[in-house]
DNA sequence: GTACGGGTTCGAGCACGCTCAAACGCAAGG
DNA sequence: CCTTGCGTTTGAGCGTGCTCGAACCCGTAC
């Protein structure tokens, strides 16, 4: 093994955006923005992306997928760049944002037994307007 | 009591945007884009809210809190206009709505692991690196 | 050399869902 | 009559999170 892990070696950006599904575009763009570190470039600027890099944008994702806004989320990576020491407030960051998603799962589940219930009452109009099945 | 009801009177748009919790700008900006039916005017040309239309910017603020997107609910409005022969294909439109919904509330909870885990990690890491209470 | 494939930067543009400013109307009170 | 308060319309602007186009660069194959 050279200076570089042979199985799981630097990757270009366009296998880490099949790899992540997103595009390219969007990896610089969050790039640009501070939400991954400055990633590491060949020799005539092209990006290589190492495994702590997937990982990182791996749990991006999953912080944008649970509606994190970017701006908590580049809190979040700026805080990671300033060391251990910010761990607690990183972490607490993460149970506030916990917090919004169990309330926000529950919002969902609430509102949605509106909706169900509108279907039901379609339902039953159905049946009523158009007996494909009076009374056996 | 005048030619309205007097327990549930026809509302102002200050009203209505008190009892929705939303401002009258967004009351105004539904109504132009089709969410609600036009709300009858009084002499000067004042909305009125009548109970149905109440009733039914309730069950759109569910559809809207579920993430329904605006499309959907302007189409969903449309059918509304155009009779009791589009109720099949109204809950046809919420049924897929709360498949949606459903796969949502499945993946925030699913994501939401990965985000809990975090902060477990954080945890022990910050018991190991100020160990207030090491072994007794 | 030149064409090609893949990458780069920079800045503009877009979709969504509001949000607001400006200019105006109307009715009631003093 | 004039002010005050509440409302109206029209159209512009905004915050978020991308998305894309244009111009350019680099290394390899022919």
């Amino acid at each position: 093994m050279s200076s570089t892990d042979r199985a799981a070696g630097p990757r270009t950006i366009t296998e880490v955006a099949t790899i992540a599904g997103l595009s390219a575009h969007t990896l610089r763009y969050y790039e640009r923005i501070g939400l991954l570190d400055p990633v590491p470039r060949v020799h005539g600027g092209q990006r290589r992306y190492g495994a702590g890099d997937l990982a990182w944008l791996a749990f991006v994702q999953r912080l944008r997928a649970t509606g994190m806004p970017i701006r908590d989320m580049r809190r979040f990576a700026e805080l990671r760049r300033e060391g251990d020491h910010t761990i607690g407030e990183r972490r607490e960051l993460l149970e506030r944002h916990r917090t919004e998603v169990l309330a926000r799962i529950a919002e969902l589940e609430r509102d949605l037994t509106a909706v169900t219930g509108k279907i039901t009452t379609y339902r039953n109009l159905e049946t009523a307007h158009d007996p494909r099945q009076p009374d056996a």
